[in-house]
DNA sequence: GATCGACTTGTGAGCGCGAACAATTACACT
DNA sequence: AGTGTAATTGTTCGCGCTCACAAGTCGATC
């Protein structure tokens, strides 16, 4: 490395040189380069011109330096498989990028305080200049409320309940659309294949199913806990199937939905005939489950857009006004859920 | 923003105002950052202290100008709500972190030529140091393949037809498989759900398919083209279900092997009772479809670990191998697929 | 006890860019 | 022509950091 030969080196081209090509100073290759006003046209045809001809690209880390803007959002992402988080990130990014700002993402393994706070430590070490957090475990808000301070965040999906600005679709209202659903098709009451404790999506929809229950005095049964996963839907479908009382489930997501019906199919329950089921999210292929899926929509790429909107507006200095956006799910009827059977 | 206040400004702190608390200076301070040799252990005692006292974080902006390097890798992505190509990313991020880099994504909507180009300059200004395309159109592979000489490029997933260094499933083999499977079962031949022209998958998982079928003397029949949705395996479904031919078939892709499914119990056409369904991805979820799905499983995420540990050698400088990384796929046995049917 | 070598620390410069300010020019109206 | 104002361009500085080099410190060796 230490000798340098004395020749002609083809370094990348710094502003210097555009300027010296279109005869001008670098501060005016600048001003084109920024949209600054007053620089006569054919100056800048000289400049953009010798830009062209360099293939002259600015060196991002220096105007970062001296503008103290990255141009950069992190995006901290957790379970970024799923569909919902992937969603999340694609519109987060798509919004981004028509902002006009790069993204950078830390996924996690795991959502426990250490790591949340670790990912987002990370993204400020690289100097972004907002954080979106996909987080929607309930420890990983007050990870993300400690640090509200050093950037601004805002945290996609999660409960209305975290101190930062919220993007969320209304699980509390999904959640009692379904229950509700399946009450006035005549179900004496609504069972429910929860999510894993600890998520805010799993408590919220819990909690609208069991307040509907409760406002509409029907029993509330015991709760089956899933993880998400067809496999943990399939095992509580595995003792579902056993109880003949059943005649009604809301499950937390569509996944766990699948894995529900498979498991009743398997023990010949038919659905909806003995049984009815309704999921959450609306992932693609639950219209062609066997029987195609009721569930209640969730618009992820949307969440993704909003909340980066929002963070967008606090960066611009938008009044800090705690918002909370909560998107409205919608129902999405099919052929999953049907009126009761007769009591034997 | 004109007046300032003579006060105290409460601003970052820099590495200067470290040394001064250390009472070094800033080179040294510089030098127990970067773990360089030859500092006294109670002098880097001191600058640690004053480092955790101050809460001080270095500027990225300021070392990358410096050292010419962002630590940051570029991540071009497409369809990213997709399993696989979510899978992809984070396996991705996931080793680039383990490797110290930060993960700059940008996700495209379409794949032409232009769109790819435009992800990875916008990549290239951001300063990315390498970049990795999850892209497996046929149209992307000359755009990725033009711009290797600026900045190192790896493509993931995309057949082994590109000219940069690429990590892939090996589809041929794993198409091979499945249809050989079939034949084995005692089909006379296995009709093929493919995925969108253009697509790399595509061409080889279909190229894999005819070539057992011909190397077996089967016929080869009229392909039925899918864009990878459960809603197009349902749709080609409908027109396999009136075929009464119809005993084996080879899914591109799980989503259209669950749409398949669908359309064949409408029809009333069981699975394996009357056709095999083999699908390709093994996506969580199709061990819980009706039946659960024989498929050929990829593992997604170590194809990106593999991507990238591929991208860092080549910026490591490790001699320009070409490398062609092709992993085995490995076939999933479940109850889609059974001996065919008595011939009527 | 002077010299050599290793260790340890400091000083200066400059990465490439934009901000502030200075300088120059063009044009309007007296 | 004379003054003022706006438009246009250039100069200098410094963002925060690492690099190259200089300079000091210490002990060991002859």
């Amino acid at each position: 490395m230490g000798s340098e030969i004395a020749g002609t080196e083809p370094r990348q081209p710094v502003m210097a040189d555009v300027a010296k090509l279109a005869g001008v100073s670098h501060q005016t290759v600048s001003r084109v380069l920024n949209g600054a006003p007053h620089v006569r046209p054919d100056t800048r045809d000289k400049v953009l011109a010798a830009i062209r001809e360099l293939d002259y690209r600015p060196n991002s880390a220096a105007r970062a330096l001296v503008t103290r803007r990255s141009q950069t959002l992190g995006v901290v992402s957790f379970a970024s498989t799923l569909y919902g988080p992937a969603s999340m990130l694609d519109g987060l990014e798509q919004a981004a990028r028509s902002a006009g700002y790069f993204v950078s993402v830390a996924s996690l393994r795991s959502l426990d305080a250490r790591s949340v706070q670790e990912a987002v430590d990370r993204l400020r070490d690289q100097g972004v200049e907002g954080v979106a957090v996909i987080a929607p475990q309930i420890s990983a808000v007050g990870a993300v409320a400690r640090l509200s301070s050093s950037v601004p965040v805002v945290a996609v999906g999660s409960g209305s309940r975290s101190r930062v600005p919220t993007v969320a679709v209304d699980n509390l209202t999904g959640a009692a659309a379904a229950t509700r659903h399946l009450l006035d098709l005549g179900h004496g009451t609504v069972h429910h294949v929860a999510g894993p404790a600890g998520w805010l999506e799993t408590q919220d929809r819990l909690d609208g199913w069991r307040r509907t229950l409760e406002e509409a005095g029907a029993p509330v049964p015991q709760v089956y806990n899933g993880d998400w996963s067809a496999r943990s839907g399939y095992e509580a479908g595995l003792r579902i199937a056993a109880d003949p009382e059943v005649t009604a489930v809301f499950c937390a997501n569509d996944h766990m939905a699948l894995g529900l019906l498979r498991a009743l199919h398997e023990a010949g329950r038919p659905v909806p005939g003995a049984i009815s089921v309704i999921g959450f999210d609306d992932i693609p292929e639950s219209a062609y489950f066997t029987p195609p899926l009721t569930t209640v929509r969730q618009n992820f790429g949307e969440l993704g857009r909003r909340a980066l909107e929002l963070l967008v507006e606090e960066l611009a200095g938008v009044a800090h006004a705690r918002s909370h956006v909560l998107v409205a799910p919608e129902m999405v009827l099919r052929r999953s859920t049907g009126p009761a059977p007769r009591p034997a």
